[in-house]
RNA sequence: GUGUCCAUAGCUCAGCUGGAUAGAGCAACAAGUUGCGGUCUUGUAGGUCGGGGGUUCAAAUCCCUCUGGGCAUACCA
């Protein structure tokens, strides 16, 4: 509908114009300042130039009025022409809000180390990623998503010491001494334990620390894919940070013709600084050993390589530092740094009836993700998180999430998709035997409630464009709290306006389970 | 120290590229159901938008500055 209003507008006035809703609902359902723009343009008053615009848009037959109050041009719909849409949307559910868009867009998130289950952190950004990833393809884009291994370097020999140690403490009972670094949980005893049942404890005695890390990555990298999995998550494509790094020479031949590197104290240097970083960075260290951020130019070489028109990544806010040093080092491979977007994640605070969320003893203190989706549920846990936006701290109770009434948003949104399916078959119903009924002489209440049901293919744009996914979440909880005070005011079975009020309500349904489907939560029937 | 993000009602947060009397949920207080799931609804109260300057017809929104926080500041990933 905006896109309706949108093409008029245009037609009119000659370019494309601000759409609001007005700050009253009564106002009606669009409003544009644009006359204030344009006074200073025609030097005249802003009500003038909308008085003016108003009788050129009165013409059009879908609008009911066209008002200017203090410069800003109110319009509002026809019931006929938002009725027509209500019947189209009942026949085609699935393109309901779709869009088509030419571009292609990578999205990289989680890309955990696969040392460890996912903790809490992870599933924030995971969660996010994969709402963003949803909503972009239903309104139109070529998304594909991606998790980035870092399956090199030292993180990863620190699993296979850590494994080491864990096996000959606990297993073949020696004395261990343990380094600086290591990782505590109890996890990695459980994994030396299977390894030792899959193989032989003798694979502990050599001290094959490169076979152990490779068993136990693999091993983390499935429980990862599980932790993804109990949370609806499947990646498209998983790639591997080793095995990318046959390619550097390449990338650092390119990089040195592009005069990005110089050599300083024995290492190799990118010049970083040249392009906003606040200084410049070791790429290859003097023992040659490569730095991580050699494994991420690398990537992000290989990223621009399959040519997409974006590459957005999500990223835990602590990594912010990190993007101006990526983003230089795409713009000396000689790509558009434009094209790279980074979304942060922020940390979350976990509670429990007040409390700080008890740690997990066996990730090594850390929240688990797998803790908290088997206490509150996969929907609960995703609606939370989709509810606030990505980049500021979250903090809530998950107690508040167990409630099931009105003070818990996901219980009162499936309320309302429950009660509309409970009224169907109350009134022995099906949506087939209403799809056709013409709404007329329909109440304000019911048009509104209709209007704000029909928004959601702007609100989803609204909300991919911003990155901001909790204009969903929140739109979702407004459409319920129209829908249930409409509910409570209005009798509808049995009354004159049946038929319309079901039709009416089988809208709301769809808006509600379409908008759910995309934040990965299926709505319910019943409850 | 430097960089960066943030500061809006008691709490958790919205407020779109500056635009119509600053919003919602929760908590508090007060009402409503002989009517379809009360797993609900309605109303009241509550804010000098951290302080101070500036730009503008218009600033919570943009700029400067101060204060108070988070994060980063590795040749670890």
């Amino acid at each position: 509908m905006h896109k309706k209003l949108d093409e008029i507008l245009k037609k009119h006035i000659g370019k494309s114009c601000p759409i609001e809703r007005p700050k009253d609902r009564s106002f009606g359902h669009y409003a544009t300042p644009v006359a204030f723009s344009l006074a200073k343009e025609l030097k005249k008053s802003p009500i003038i130039i909308a008085e003016e615009l108003k009788n050129k848009f009165l013409t059009e037959d879908i609008f009911e009025s066209v008002d200017v109050a203090k410069g800003f041009l109110n319009f509002k719909f026809t019931l006929s022409y938002l009725n027509e849409y209500a019947s189209w949307v009942l026949k085609n559910e699935d393109s309901f809000a779709k869009s088509y868009k030419d571009e292609t867009i990578l999205l990289e998130f989680v890309s955990a180390n696969p040392t460890g289950p996912l903790h809490i952190g992870h599933a924030r950004g995971a969660v996010f990623g994969d709402a963003l990833l949803k909503i972009g393809k239903h309104i139109g884009y070529n998304i594909s998503s991606e998790y980035y291994i870092n399956d090199a370097g030292n993180q990863i020999h620190l699993l296979g010491i850590s494994i080491l140690l864990a096996a000959k403490e606990h297993i073949l009972l020696q004395n261990v001494e343990y380094p600086e670094q290591y990782y505590k949980g109890e996890y990695i005893v459980d994994l030396a334990k299977e390894i030792a049942s899959e193989n032989s404890i003798d694979i502990f005695k050599d001290d094959n620390l490169e076979l152990l890390s490779e068993i136990g990555k693999n091993k983390m990298l499935i429980l990862i894919k599980q932790n993804l999995k109990d949370v609806g998550i499947v990646f498209d494509n998983f790639i591997s940070e080793k095995s990318l790094y046959e390619r550097w020479h390449t990338i650092l031949e390119k990089l040195e013709n592009n005069g990005a590197i110089y050599k300083k104290d024995d290492k190799l240097w990118l010049e970083s600084s040249k392009f906003g970083d606040e200084k410049d960075r070791v790429v290859v260290r003097d023992n040659d050993i490569p730095t991580y951020l050699a494994g991420d130019i690398i990537y992000h070489d290989d990223k621009f390589q399959r040519n997409f028109d974006r590459y957005i990544n999500i990223w835990g806010a602590d990594h912010h530092g990190y993007i101006a040093r990526v983003k230089a080092a795409v713009r000396f491979l000689g790509y558009d740094d434009d094209k790279l977007e980074i979304v942060l994640s922020q940390m979350v605070s976990l509670l429990k009836g007040g409390e700080p969320y008890k740690m997990s003893k066996r990730a090594g203190n850390f929240i688990l993700m797998q803790d908290v989706v088997e206490d509150i549920g996969s929907d609960a846990l995703r609606f939370i998180f989709l509810s606030k936006k990505s980049d500021t701290h979250l903090e809530f109770d998950v107690e508040d999430l167990k409630k099931q009434d009105s003070t818990n948003p996901i219980y009162y949104i499936n309320y309302a998709h429950a009660r509309i399916n409970s009224i169907f078959e109350k009134s022995n119903k099906k949506i087939s035997d209403i799809i056709d009924i013409d709404l007329t002489d329909l109440n304000e209440d019911a048009i509104t409630l209709l209007f704000e049901a029909l928004q959601l293919g702007r609100v989803l744009e609204d909300a991919f464009e911003s990155r901001q996914v909790q204009k969903l979440t929140d739109y979702l909880k407004s459409i319920a709290s129209d829908f249930h005070s409409f509910y409570n005011s209005h009798k509808v079975i049995g009354s004159e306006n049946e038929d319309k009020y079901l039709k009416l309500f089988a809208v709301v349904a769809t808006t509600i389970k379409v908008g759910l489907k995309l934040l990965g939560i299926k709505a319910l029937d019943k409850m």
